[in-house]
DNA sequence: CGTTCTATCGAACGTTCATTCGATTCGAAT
DNA sequence: ATTCGAATCGAATGAACGTTCGATAGAACG
């Protein structure tokens, strides 16, 4: 059935879109029957509840995300790896609105049961940066999932300061924050601390 | 009145906790007065409404957070600035609960009116780090701005990954950061990319 | 003792919420 | 021509929401 999945999918790009602008919590099935176009009562139809809005909408973007950076793991040279990985991760962020918001804030608002599928995702997308990360320096082990979490958030934070005119295009942006990174993780300044 | 004061007090740091857990939205009036252990109509005798509880809410972690970090402003040493500052700022976000999930996530829920103050505060406290790095290293000024979201980036996500029998206490973890940091920072790798 | 003020409450208000029900339209299949 | 299922809707349901009202208890004060 085309035109089903075709109203489907529409149905959660306007629930994807008013999650990430006002959150979970402050969005309501009449706002998305709204932004959709459908009755409340139609938009039962297509899901079974706004619970399940929620995480289809989470596994939707985690699919785009990982999309997007499944371009590294193809690459051999591990500093390519890195900075493919930076890149797809920080494009998605900078572009598709601010979809990513309903990652960052609202996965939490997914019930126990819903949530674990979705995060055990995001553990499985995190532990690859890490794994990224220890092929490219494999002295760091211990150290990885630290500079990990610190890379991530340099990346997750890259929406609220970006402008486009002041900062280049997302690729420029990019390759200079991977530089950032590297210039820091390289010179092992996680490790010599550790070792204190 | 010091047991009104006092009763207000309580009163906020439930709210506050309330806030945290669970985010602006999904948390009632009846769950505050539950959690203060006063009635409905009772929390009104302290608050005009909700709106303004939240907004109570984060002009006292803002409050508690510039007094965390005020040290590095008696500073004289860039370097030490930096580190104290980061210190400050992340010994607040990995303690002190789960308080600066609500300025992270909540604080665009406040209306649009109310928000000015708390959002010109936030401008405010992100331009003193800008100030403090173009201090740090005159020659990055155009670049200051980009460095400083990517360390609030590194610092703000760190309560999504920070162990502490795995990555020491706060301080140790602050100081390896700051490293991390300052290695990308003054090896210039913001500088030498934009000039390309 | 009577009055006023502070702090508190139960009960209600009107609204909005997520969700469900029964009915209807309409193209396709029998 | 009749049946059927997919897609849609208006209207309702009960619960929860933020907020308000009128009353009450007790301390403070004249």
């Amino acid at each position: 059935m085309q035109a089903y999945d075709q109203r489907y999918e529409d149905i959660l790009d306007s629930a994807e879109a008013l999650f990430a602008q006002q959150g979970f919590h402050a969005t309501s099935m009449r706002d998305i029957a709204r932004a959709a176009c459908i009755s409340v009562a139609g938009l039962y139809y297509y899901l079974p509840s706004k619970q399940q809005a929620l995480s289809f909408v989470c596994e939707r973007i985690f699919d785009r995300l990982e999309a997007g950076t499944a371009e590294s793991a193809r690459l051999s040279d591990p500093n390519e790896r890195l900075a493919a990985f930076v890149r797809g991760h920080l494009r998605y962020l900078l572009t598709n609105n601010r979809s990513y918001r309903v990652l960052l804030h609202d996965l939490q608002a997914l019930d126990r049961d819903a949530n674990g599928s979705t995060r055990a995702r995001r553990r499985r997308y995190f532990q690859s940066l890490v794994d990224l990360l220890t092929a490219l320096a494999p002295h760091a082990e211990e150290n990885a999932r630290m500079a990990a979490g610190a890379l991530f958030g340099m990346l997750n934070w890259a929406p609220t300061w970006y402008r486009e005119d002041a900062d280049g295009d997302v690729d420029a942006a990019a390759e200079r924050l991977t530089e950032l990174f590297l210039h820091g993780f390289r010179s092992g300044a996680l490790v010599a601390q550790a070792s204190l």
